[in-house]
DNA sequence: TGAAATGTTGGGGCG
DNA sequence: ACGCCCCAACATTTC
């Protein structure tokens, strides 16, 4: 009989070091090897071939490979359905143990049951761990049990949870500050399976290109966090972190960068804890995609004009701060965050289209999509949400253009024809659209 | 992390 | 000096 291995599942946690499930692998008393799987149920889904995210999942795994190879390891890469390379695998190694991180989102929750059911028949157990947030939805709970589905209550009990446990100060309780201080070892490191390094597919190979997309830097400067509250707000500043494709794909820790947040800037470490709040929110109601939280928003008639939304899309709707967006988002998969509230709102209240609509074009074009965050943005902005903007808050493009981006630097960035014979007029006047916005509302509210 | 409409106040021009 | 009006500035209410 082989000595068993316990296999460690990479998804979206792309990392080697302050890796929850990995860390609890490599504690075990089995040599560890670890898997990623290349999902084609997944892959085989998207249209644009030259995804910038594939390409960066695509390095990031590269990247775990050449380290696992020094560490005298190996990644075994797969390309499948996620079921049936676990087949596969349960024939061909000798698997004592399966570790992975938890994930959230409906679709991973199914493909895991899946995976959880086929090991159980197997007398294999399964390990999940906590790592894609700090608190999980039945960590952060009103007294009566339930969850919160307002922000500001909710940020408060995860604050003083946060604090009266230290958790993410170095040598604290666990379990969060536990890993922080406990991997990686040599010690531990020396629990990977040593073996021969396995191949490694190229980009082509699961039927990709090569995007000639950016991706930010996983560091942060300091500053900027210090800062963070006085400048996030300027989209013609480098205000914001650009970190959510890193907290997406798991290439940096989220304990980490709450820890580097923590007494340097509230208003930091508050937007990480927006995030922990549409993932619960997400987990307690997962009816959200698709749906309105708030039942009787689903009244609310939205007009068909698939031109309309064209012109959204490809930012050419005559209002600038609108446009800009857009185009920043079509040309690098980045939208800076105020930016996305005015360009939301301007969807959902000037145009009287759909939330689902752009929920779906962020999603195709956003390298830090999250389906929990976006989700929860959208619903925020058309006012259907949980702890959502009421539906008489209208930006007034104009307005935030004066108040966020004064200088027109981010204007002049990406619509610098505006001014010119080739800039277009407003799409629709804006004290129309918002009365017509009011009315349509009020009646499907009434 | 809203904007517009409406109300209030008080300084200053002017007869 | 006084009353009247205008209106900017700010506050409050409404959508």
């Amino acid at each position: 009989m082989p000595q068993p291995v316990a296999l460690f599942w990479f998804r979206r946690d792309l990392r080697l070091d302050d890796n929850a499930a990995l860390f609890h692998a490599l504690k075990g008393k089995m040599p560890v090897l670890p898997v990623f799987i290349f999902d084609t149920q997944i892959l085989d889904d998207l249209s644009d071939k030259t995804d910038a995210r594939v390409t960066f999942i695509h390095q990031a795994v590269q990247q775990l490979h050449q380290e696992l190879a020094q560490l005298g390891s190996t990644l075994l890469v797969r390309q499948g359905a996620p079921l049936e390379v676990w087949k596969d695998l349960l024939q061909e190694f000798p698997v004592g143990a399966v570790y992975s991180n938890r994930d959230y989102e409906p679709y991973a929750l199914n493909r895991d049951q899946s995976v959880k059911d086929l090991l159980q028949n197997a007398k294999i157990p399964f390990h999940q761990h906590k790592d894609h947030v700090i608190f999980e939805k039945d960590e952060v709970l009103k007294d009566d049990g339930t969850p919160y589905t307002v922000f500001t209550p909710y940020s408060r009990k995860w604050l003083a949870k946060l604090q009266s446990r230290k958790q993410l100060l170095p040598g604290e309780a666990e379990p969060v500050s536990f890993y922080l201080r406990s991997y990686p070892t040599l010690q531990y490191a020396a629990n990977f399976l040593t073996t021969q390094p396995a191949p490694m597919p190229e980009l082509p190979e699961i039927g990709f290109a090569p995007s000639q997309q950016s991706i930010p830097p996983t560091t942060v400067a300091r500053s900027l966090i210090r800062n963070y509250a006085q400048t996030r707000d300027f989209p013609g500043r480098a205000g914001t972190s650009r970190l959510g494709i890193h907290f997406r794909f798991g290439t940096i820790s989220i304990r980490e960068k709450a820890r580097h947040a923590f007494g340097l800037s509230d208003t930091y470490l508050n937007e990480l804890i927006w995030r922990d709040f549409y993932s619960q929110i997400l987990a307690h109601f997962p009816g959200v995609v698709g749906q309105p939280f708030k039942a009787q928003y689903a009244r609310v008639p939205w007009r068909d004009a698939p031109e309309e939304f064209q012109r959204w899309c490809e930012g050419r709707t005559g209002y600038p701060i609108v446009d800009a967006g857009m185009r920043e988002l079509n040309a690098t998969g980045f939208m800076h965050n105020r930016v996305r509230m005015i360009t939301a709102s301007f969807l959902t209240k000037h145009l009287l289209l759909d939330w689902r609509l752009g929920e779906a074009y962020f999603a195709e074009k956003l390298l830090d999509f999250d389906l929990a965050s976006n989700n929860g943005g959208w619903q925020w902005a058309a006012g259907c949400g949980t702890d959502a903007a009421p539906y008489f808050r209208i930006f007034n493009p104009a307005e935030q253009t004066k108040k966020f981006d004064p200088e027109h630097q981010y204007i002049r960035r990406w619509v610098p024809e505006l001014g010119s014979v080739r800039y277009p007029p407003p799409m629709v006047d804006h004290a129309f659209a918002r009365q017509r916005c009011l009315e349509a509302y009020k009646t499907a509210l009434g």
